[in-house]
DNA sequence: GTCTGGACTGAGACTCAGTCTCAACTAACA
DNA sequence: TGTTAGTTGAGACTGAGTCTCAGTCCAGAC
């Protein structure tokens, strides 16, 4: 309860400048999502809140992930699914993702050589860039370890990962 | 229509190994989607069709698009949006795109110093790369010049491309 | 402390891309 | 030309995400 103060107030400071103000939902939604880590989904974060006996609607979530990502707390990011991931943004540590499509494992990853090039491309291109995102998919070493083989890239292409839906 | 018979014999060879016949409303789809360049969305073909007379259900082109994906002559991209778009195979030629967020622009660009090193990220990560995905998303050399500015990240990450949304 | 206006919330209707079902149809091959 | 397995269209359905609006609550002013 204690925790998170920090993170509590940052939020605090981006909302008022907008003339928005901090609720009982909007620091419950905080605390989960920076008292977890990894990737998650919108509706994934409603069904905890709901474990825990915090009555938060549907809406109320979508709206409070939303003003956290333009806040820049909050970072909303493909992998793959044909829907949003969220991630907590901890420093200001940009990273891109490898996609195990067999086990659904994500692994991070920041390569300033690989950035360097992306904006020599774009410099090449007379292109301003502001944001990126890329995702590799592909089998993980424990996946390979345990002899699965990758898809052909046309399969991965089509289905690509539909991991978490085994939850439901 | 003496045309593109390089193309349709290639499909039809890829359904044949798998016992799928050559119809009709496939070869015409497919006409469509070679004869023209560029990224599509699935309902976007289904009204260009439907304004050509030919009537063809929603069920079937997303059923022959996903036929043309898995042959390898089609290509699923993320463009930033939060649906899919497609681009027909030309050559063999991989391709990642820098997206204009301003004019919905889209630059293809392919680079083999950037794969080369998303290959070493890989191998530094005993992972086995099968297919990836890059959008970087900014503003044009033309938008620049038209004096637009570039949107904040975040912003960028919240909105993403809503372009094509006028057609509606 | 209480007032008060604008911001916020929940319930549920709605949208929109994409999928599924099933009866009627047709391509392929003999 | 007949057989049969694959294909089609209409429309119901799904699931993520958005919107509306009446009732509620936060925050700054007093
Ligand atoms: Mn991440
Ligand atoms: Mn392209
Ligand atoms: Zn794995
Ligand atoms: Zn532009």
């Amino acid at each position: 309860m204690a925790h998170l103060i920090k993170e509590i107030g940052r939020f605090q400071e981006f909302l008022q400048k907008q003339g928005l103000k901090l609720t009982g939902e909007r620091t419950a939604l905080l605390r989960e999502i920076f008292s977890t880590h990894y990737h998650f989904e919108a509706d994934e974060l409603l069904f905890k809140m709901k474990e825990k006996g915090a009555k938060i609607s549907r809406a109320t979530v979508y709206r409070t992930l939303e003003l956290l990502v333009k806040s820049g707390m909050v970072r909303r990011v493909h992998l793959g699914e044909d829907h949003y991931h969220y991630e907590h943004v901890t420093g200001n540590s940009h990273h891109d993702h490898l996609i195990c499509t067999t086990c659904g494992g994500v692994i991070e990853f920041n390569d300033p050589i690989l950035e360097e090039r992306q904006h020599e491309i774009c410099a090449k291109k007379k292109f301003t860039p502001t944001f990126h995102n890329l995702q590799i998919l592909g089998v993980c070493d424990s996946c390979t370890k345990k002899g699965e083989q990758p898809d052909a890239p046309d399969r991965v292409q089509m289905i690509q990962t539909a991991s978490l839906r085994l939850r439901k």
